[in-house]
DNA sequence: ACGATGATGAAC
DNA sequence: TTCATCATCGTA
């Protein structure tokens, strides 16, 4: 964690578009690319969230890319449903979805609009874990759709941490078996 | 190693 | 309407 601190409005306003947190916002042109670019990139990056007046920034340590229609471990390989549906819409977008009967997942969608690709979000400084992020950050389905942005309550900032390329560790994804060949591509990414 | 726990999507 | 599946976690 990076600071908590209690925003005063006054003070929002007068730091636009520095906000909020120390950092730069990412707008969403940072997520207009490929999605194994974007999920490398948001190593060292900041998940920032406003809940109830508070900020609390996370340094964002491990995620993983999902990447369109031909990977058999995103969601989107079976089609456009009413759950993956803002994996098709675009980048910038939060998509958040409910798995195993109690656990939220959080992704951030990447790429053009109409390619179906998304990076998890599988840990930040000091939490491990898809689910127990979503846990501590309160997030769930009503961020499901929502934009990256201030008035979303969640968003990321570039608090000028580069994470060199010899930090960083690629590994197949996890929990992904059943996706045949392609579980076994390193589209895991981490840094210690 | 395994059970919890319920939404989702596809089959019927 | 039913049923298998599931981008996980805590306990053992």
């Amino acid at each position: 964690m990076r600071f908590v601190k209690k925003p005063s409005p006054a003070n929002v306003k007068a730091r636009h578009p520095l906000p909020e947190g120390e950092g730069r916002l990412l707008e969403r042109y940072f997520f207009e690319r490929p999605v194994l670019k974007v999920a490398r990139d948001l190593l060292g990056k900041y998940l920032v969230r406003r809940y109830r007046g508070k900020v609390t920034a996370y340094m964002i340590t491990e995620v993983e890319a999902y990447d369109g229609p031909k990977d058999k471990a995103c969601h989107a390989s079976r089609g456009r449903t009413e759950r993956n549906k803002v994996m098709f819409g675009e980048a910038g977008h939060f998509y958040v979805y409910f798995v195993y009967g109690m656990h939220w997942m959080l992704n951030i969608v990447t790429g053009k609009p109409g390619y179906p690709a998304a990076v998890l979000i599988r840990g930040v400084e000091g939490v491990n874990g898809p689910a127990r992020v979503c846990k501590k950050l309160h997030i769930n389905k009503k961020l499901n759709g929502k934009l990256a942005a201030h008035k979303s309550g969640l968003w990321f900032e570039d608090g000028g941490i580069k994470i060199p390329a010899e930090k960083i560790k690629r590994t197949p994804r996890i929990g992904v078996a059943y996706a045949k060949e392609w579980a076994m591509k390193p589209y895991r990414f981490v840094f210690d």
